[in-house]
DNA sequence: TAATAACTTTAGAATATTCTAAAGTATCTA
DNA sequence: TAGATACTTTAGAATATTCTAAAGTTATTA
């Protein structure tokens, strides 16, 4: 499950469906990239459980599968900017700015 | 940071390291790899700040960086098992059990 | 101070992932 | 029913990751 994390398009792809479903045309515009290699990435973040999908007609909707992975996300972004604020107060020019 | 996650023996790493920092000679019991191998993953977890380590005379010693990286974890664990309760209730043969 | 122990680094071979292009499958519309 | 739309699949080339073996550090011990 972890290796759907692992590519930068998908983590989009998280974010991007974070509040609602979208079809693939849609979410081929969002994040600029082949229908084709699209297509790739939802299956395989399907088949890994990650993503859900539904056909309507001609087109077809992804939407995350548990709204767990989203508190998930959230905590590892909290690490990031935890990281991120400890970072930019080692620059010595800008040590005193207080960042929030 | 995500990139971490993205290979058993890491995953194995982060599993480890839960409760108290190891030695890399420890670890390299643990989840018996090579030194080498070991100590590319583990340099690859500190330079991303998943992890951080510490020296003492010959040994270096490693822990996870943020305790909220566990609680993440719990996160995706609890998806994973609630995922694999819902597989196991669509096995025909095993339909009727409740796996608690 | 020489040898050893505990790690790390480097280079390159082995393996896995990702992307592109072309062909394929439903579904819809004129 | 022919063509168009929306998406998927396949094959293989391009790229990235992982592992192994050998050499390199640093600290300890005989």
């Amino acid at each position: 499950m972890c290796k759907t994390f692992s590519h930068p398009k998908r983590l989009e792809l998280i974010d991007v469906l974070r509040d609602r479903e979208m079809s693939v045309g849609e979410l081929c515009q969002k994040l600029a990239i082949s229908p084709a290699n699209l297509s790739q990435h939802l299956a395989m973040m399907r088949e890994r459980h990650v993503l859900l999908s539904r056909k309507e007609g001609n087109m077809v909707y992804y939407r995350i599968a548990n709204p767990k992975l989203l508190q998930a996300f959230d905590l590892l972004r909290e690490i990031l900017f935890q990281q991120l604020r400890k970072d930019a107060a080692l620059v010595p020019g800008r040590a005193a700015r207080k960042v929030r």
